[in-house]
DNA sequence: GTCTATAACCTGATAGAC
DNA sequence: GTCTATCAGGTTATAGAC
């Protein structure tokens, strides 16, 4: 059914993302994924290594659903700058209602906390492309905006974001709304929150 | 000049931040404390009560001044969402400018994103009430919003508020412009950015 | 590819001398 | 209060059998 490889990484993103990196040992991870402590140093040469291919799978996927959805709302007349911060934000809040997605997310918290020069390089090389499409396309709605308060804002809704969305499983909700509605009212809060804060 | 139990604070502070709780031993502690190894566990019983010091003198401190400024704040006529807001913020990024304050900053980004349920109730257990008598704050301002609309948005400012300022050594600065200079112009601009979220 | 066994090392904590 | 010495247990990584 799954491979060896991928019972590893589907059991290191949860431990990772309930106990952070360093807490996580190599023989919690190979017990939870029921396979041999020496598989991981097989398949992926170290813990380090380990760390980097559960944030490819994951960021992969969620890279590739904002350029998509960026793409989308660019093509809109008029453009619209709600359009534009939803294709930010929607394919990350979407990853929480998937089951394994949603310790990702917090494993993303974790690693911006971190000051793993290692790993922010690996992020921001290959990730920090889709980051300035989105700066672009914001600058094409508030061209008035200067490139630092651009950045400055981008960053405080990354910020708002991976916060909210790594306390979204504790934060509760009322027992006759479903998570999936009120995850959606959650990022409609979120979209309008921060396309106020971009016009001001 | 400085006890054996202030330095080993300093000396955990700057550690946790630059490499997380789990990472940083007791060794690198006192090594750099220029302590004995054995005084840890002499003058706080343990590396969970260390961390949990070294917590309680900073937020203590900042709440402190976050308190003080709120009812300030409240003080005016009329009542101000933005001064509100920077009584919420200002004690934040202030501590960046304070060269072991900095180092904190970025042990409490690390905090939100650690589940380390432990260190979570501590947090909420004594500053709680902070962020309730904030909210309560806005309430004023804001009737018309919500309870659950006043406590995401309070949320999103939390996790804009944290994650910009972990970042904010790594953030370039023009070279013509102080530091000093930089973070009141990145304070103003997360006020209005928020101001305007709270509002929308 | 998967296993066992083990090397080499680091961890937090503590007993006991001074 | 501060030190040394040490304990018991954990860690990653790897050599070598199957």
């Amino acid at each position: 059914m799954f491979s060896t490889k991928d019972r590893i990484l589907g059991a290191a993103e949860e431990l990772f993302a309930q106990h952070g990196f360093a807490s996580t040992s190599l023989r919690q991870v190979t017990g939870l994924a029921d396979v041999n402590i020496a598989a991981v140093n097989y398949h992926f040469g170290g813990k380090d290594n380990l760390i980097q291919e559960v944030f490819r799978r994951r960021m992969d996927q969620m890279s590739r659903q904002r350029e998509k959805s960026l793409k989308k709302a660019l093509s809109e007349q008029p453009l619209q700058l709600e359009s534009i911060l939803a294709a930010f934000i929607r394919p990350a809040l979407a990853m929480g209602r998937d089951q394994h997605g949603s310790h990702f997310i917090r494993v993303l918290a974790r690693a911006y906390a971190e000051k793993n020069d290692r790993l922010r390089k690996f992020l921001s090389d290959n990730y920090g492309g889709v980051q300035r499409d989105f700066a672009k396309a914001i600058h094409l709605v508030l061209p008035e905006l200067s490139k630092e308060q651009l950045y400055w804002r981008l960053d405080f809704l990354s910020g708002a974001l991976t916060y909210t969305l790594s306390e979204f499983g504790m934060i509760k909700r009322p027992a006759d709304e479903s998570e999936a509605v009120h995850l959606e009212k959650l990022t409609a809060a979120l979209i309008s929150f921060a396309a106020a804060g971009f016009k001001s």
